[in-house]
DNA sequence: ACCGCCGGGTGCC
DNA sequence: ACCGCCGGGTGCC
């Protein structure tokens, strides 16, 4: 049985789901519930309201600003307060000290707050009558099994709580004072949304916010690549966005003071603008072209990034731009080695793009292939292109080398050498003023897509242009926040990032001109090291790039929110008071504000939109077509074997009702067939005797086997805990795959109770089966001396034969989910004479970026065919240079399938793109197809199914599947 | 006068 | 604070 707290996360669950992306959110909330259910913290979106009572704020005297009518405030309390250690201040939106509630109040309050029965938000009156104090309508919000507790609390201390929000109080809030507390929900005088409305003003969030947006900017000089008119207009709405005097949204100029319609807060001090946003354009738009055309157009007042050129570009630097970079054959790193001799000072040597990070994840052995004395020059180069003294910058470094401390030294240099840029700790505000030395741009990414980024700028800045750009990255990174607040760009990942935080950072020492989180959607949680290494950054501007912004839900924008800067949402219980909680409990206004907010700071196109009634990109043509395979004799006999063997073991499951018990079993049935119509030598040797274990250590050698079974599949099996895919996998002794972390957290929840999500055996967490680690993959039993061809295989390389006869610069991805089949077609590709790469999950990122590079390469000698593995990589994987796709198996989840196809299907694309899937005829495949489809229907209309009927549904598609 | 009352000083917690 | 509280001055009406 579950639990009564369980219940409570899944019927909370079917609350909020709406918000939230159908695959990820029902684990979402039961995570969320997990983490509810053992945090002391009470969850904001599941809090309710207890009720209100009138309360007195004291020592006004001491606050300076203005009060306005009907201005929330916050209520917080102070144990260490000398005079009182109940104290409890009543603080304004900014956190400054407006008073304190009176003392009797204040004891009872810290009592609730103290021990986390409720959370207290106040909205005052003006103080016009009394300048020494003044009313506060206090409301107490928290969880329902805390509601007597508060009141009985309360009411020790003589405090009664008006727990009656629809009469009394809500006939005096309509116009009343106290509109600013108004409860949720509150018949006849608002109605809340209605789910559907709800869901639909949640979609169409990001949606429709071109408005007012049009205009168009060029680039500046220094980009090669033309722009679209989207991206010009994207480049003009973020110079815009970073050089605009305009408030932030939900400020206005009243009088001298600038005032904030949602908390009727006011300042005398100009609210700090938001310099940045998020450019949400969908993928393949152009962020990143967008972004660096940025860079280089938007400097200090709106003038161009000042940048050396070179007069006469030779024919050597157009070879020479690739040079030290992050991948490059061995040939092309020799060749630089000896320009960079031969060459000597001339202009065209250097590089475009100077990637002084040498310690890249390929680029550690070129450093250890070069001469000191080339390392000599490199640094003499690099030394030119600034206009500090050389000494300084070698001090630097070498004081750092000898105490291991970068920051203390280089701060030291810092002060004596730049007095412009503000000391560490000097608040934002001061960089509010202009500070005209900022230059560096910092991008942080994730590590799969820096080495794109690093393509990009070489590709779209003119090679005459000399654009500092360190690569912050690798044990070797120069920590010197000299150095790298000199650059015009630093590039680093999220990770380097997170690892430097806290640790003498240098990132953190300085204060950028820019700061670009890219895939910014990966910060959301608010917890990580990551979150708060991003939020801890100095910029004067700021920007958010990211195809989905939200992920799961409303919360995933607060991190987002945060990093902008947008007053007051960068305090998280402001975000959630007023936006996140009026949003989720369907509030209209709440939703209202959430979209006026998001207009205000995100740019998002996607592939259908239109400028001036054209489409966005014209992508060429894409045709889909599937061949159909036949089976050969032998292969039908073994296949119809299989089948019917497999069906006769479900339809007993079917009958006991069993299904989900031996789920496991059901999966590798299916996966058997679908392994027999690509090649019969996928089956793994599965254990012969499928009988019941004798010994624990059968039993346990079976687990694995199946776990092996599940995951070496490749379908999009998931963990049922959190719905992503499992990480650190085990299985239970009912068969059931999860994440580690996930069924561990599920189990100390329920103590000794503890239940199998999926089909409610009893499980332990000592029962819990893992791979041996040395188990993970033993390969080469398809190795060529034993090599047979099937039908599929047969098919395809039909199929690459007539292409190359046709053209022989055609490329091709050849896709499955099985990579032991990647594997098999190894052996035909080569024998035919292929040159090919081959793209999977178990590859480093490293490997793979060599590998992209490599089957990007128009060279004549590079690979015309990618084996890659329908999950491998993800988003954003750039593989233009492909032509044909080739389907090898068709998955389970189609949107798989398109990704995988818009890889190649994409912004970059000029030929027309074909694809091909290979469907068995009269096989699991054809009834694969057919689910497919109807899933696709199913998804656009259910949302936000429950997991139970998730699995349920697959229960029958195993049924179509297997004709029963 | 070990009280009550008056009026000045004073003031968030 | 046009209050309440404190504590010193004062003392029938």
């Amino acid at each position: 049985m579950f639990s009564r707290r369980w219940r409570f996360g899944w019927d909370r669950y079917s609350e909020v789901d709406l918000f939230t992306d159908r695959h990820e959110t029902n684990t979402e909330s039961l995570s969320q519930a997990i983490r509810a259910a053992v945090s002391e913290e009470p969850d904001a979106d599941g809090s309710v309201l207890f009720g209100q009572m009138q309360g007195t704020v004291v020592g006004l005297r001491y606050y300076t600003g203005v009060v306005n009518q009907g201005e929330m405030v916050a209520l917080v309390r102070q144990p260490q307060n000398p005079y009182d250690r109940n104290a409890v201040m009543v603080a304004n939106v900014y956190g400054s000290q407006v008073g304190h509630i009176k003392r009797e109040l204040a004891a009872a309050m810290a009592h609730v707050m103290d021990n986390n029965l409720a959370k207290v938000e106040g909205v005052v009156h003006s103080r016009t009558k009394n300048q020494f104090t003044m009313p506060v309508m206090l409301s107490f919000w928290g969880k329902e099994e805390n509601k007597d507790a508060v009141i009985q609390g309360l009411a020790r201390h003589g405090y009664k709580l008006n727990t009656d929000g629809n009469k009394g109080a809500g006939a005096s809030m309509k116009s009343g004072p106290w509109s600013g507390t108004a409860p949720l929900p509150r018949k006849g005088l608002t109605i809340p949304l209605t789910a559907q409305e709800l869901k639909n003003a949640f979609d169409n969030l990001f949606e429709g916010l071109m408005e007012s947006k049009e205009g168009e900017k060029e680039a500046a000089e220094a980009v090669s690549t033309p722009l679209l008119p989207h991206q010009k207009q994207a480049l003009s709405w973020m110079c815009a966005c970073e050089n605009k005097s305009e408030l932030p949204p939900f400020w206005e100029k009243r009088g001298e003071l600038y005032y904030n319609r949602l908390t009727c807060f006011s300042a005398k001090e100009v609210p700090e603008r938001v310099r940045g946003g998020i450019l949400a354009d969908d993928m393949g738009l152009g962020k990143t072209l967008t972004t660096i055309a940025l860079i280089l157009t938007n400097f200090h007042k709106g003038k161009p990034l000042p940048v050396e050129k070179c007069s006469s570009p030779t024919k050597a630097s157009a070879n020479l731009r690739k040079a030290p970079k992050l991948e490059g054959s061995s040939s092309e790193r020799d060749r630089t080695g000896v320009d960079d001799t031969a060459a000597d000072s001339r202009c065209s040597d250097i590089n475009q793009i100077e990637v002084i990070c040498v310690d890249s994840p390929e680029a550690v052995e070129v450093e250890s292939q070069k001469t000191s004395a080339s390392q000599g020059k490199q640094k003499a180069t690099k030394r030119k292109s600034k206009t500090e003294p050389p000494a300084l910058l070698e001090d630097d470094g070498f004081a750092a080398a000898l105490s291991g401390s970068t920051s203390g030294m280089s701060s030291k240099i810092k002060k004596t050498a730049k007095k412009a840029t503000p000391a560490p700790g000097v608040e934002t505000s001061s960089l509010s003023a202009e500070d005209l030395s900022a230059r560096a741009t910092l991008i942080i990414c994730p590590l799969s897509v820096l080495s794109n980024w690093l393509d990009q700028f070489e590709q779209h800045v003119r090679p005459n242009v000399k654009l500092n750009l360190y690569l912050y990255y690798g044990s070797e990174r120069n920590r010197s926040k000299k150095f790298l607040s000199s650059q015009d760009v630093v590039l680093t990942t999220y990770n380097v990032l997170s690892a430097d935080f806290g640790n003498k950072s240098p990132l953190h020492g300085i204060n950028w001109l820019r700061v670009v989180l890219d895939e910014g959607h990966v910060v959301r949680n608010p917890n990580t090291q990551m979150s708060k290494a991003v939020l801890d950054l100095k910029a004067q501007r700021r920007w958010i790039l990211s195809g989905t912004p939200i992920q799961n839900s409303v919360k995933d924008l607060w991190v987002l929110l945060a990093f902008l800067r947008l007053k007051p949402f960068d305090v998280k219980d402001w975000w959630n008071r007023v936006i996140q909680r009026p949003v989720t409990q369907g509030d209209r206004v709440g939703i209202q504000n959430l979209q006026t907010l998001v207009k205000c700071i995100t740019l998002r196109r996607t592939k259908t939109s239109e400028v001036n009634g054209r489409p966005l990109v014209s992508l060429p043509e894409k045709v889909v077509c599937v061949e159909q395979v036949k089976l050969t004799q032998e292969e039908r006999e073994q296949y119809e074997l299989a089948r019917t063997e497999g069906r006769n073991t479900i339809r007993r499951y079917m009958a006991e009702g069993t299904v989900l018990r031996n789920y496991a079993d059901v999966l590798a049935i299916l996966m058997r067939l679908r392994q027999l119509c690509c090649h019969p030598d996928l089956l793994a040797k599965i254990s012969s005797d499928l009988a019941a274990a004798a010994t624990p250590a059968e039993l346990r050698e079976r687990l694995i086997e199946k776990l092996r079974l599940v995951l070496a599949s490749g379908s999009d099996e998931e963990c049922s805990v959190c719905l992503d895919s499992v990480r650190l996998p085990v299985i239970t002794h009912c068969a059931h795959v999860y994440c580690r972390p996930c069924i561990a957290q599920v189990i100390s929840t329920e103590k000794e109770m503890a239940r199998c999500p999926l089909c409610r055996s009893e499980i332990k967490t000592n029962e819990l089966v893992e791979f041996p680690p040395e188990e993970m993959e033993e390969e080469d039993s398809a190795n060529s001396q034993n090599w047979r061809s099937s039908s599929k295989v047969d098919a395809l390389m039909g199929n690459l034969r007539r292409l190359q006869f046709e053209d022989r610069s055609i490329k091709s991805l050849v896709v499955s989910q099985f990579t032991r089949f990647l594997t098999i077609l190894e052996t035909p590709l080569r024998e035919h004479g292929f040159s090919f790469v081959r793209l999977d999950g178990t590859m480093s990122q490293k490997k793979r970026a060599q590998v992209i590079q490599e089957f990007q390469s128009s060279a004549p000698d590079s690979p015309v065919i990618m084996l890659l593995s329908l999950k491998a990589g993800g988003v954003g994987l750039n593989l233009t240079a492909a032509s044909h796709v080739f389907l090898m198996d068709p998955a389970w989840n189609p949107a798989a399938e398109e990704q995988c196809i818009d890889r190649c299907h994409r912004l970059g694309q000029t030929k027309k793109v074909v694809v091909t899937k290979f469907i068995v005829k009269d096989s699991v495949e054809e009834n694969m197809v057919q689910i497919q489809r109807q899933k696709q229907d199913l998804f656009e209309k259910a949302f936000g199914s429950k997991n139970a009927d998730k699995k349920t549904s697959r229960i029958d598609d195993i049924k179509a599947l297997m004709e029963l």
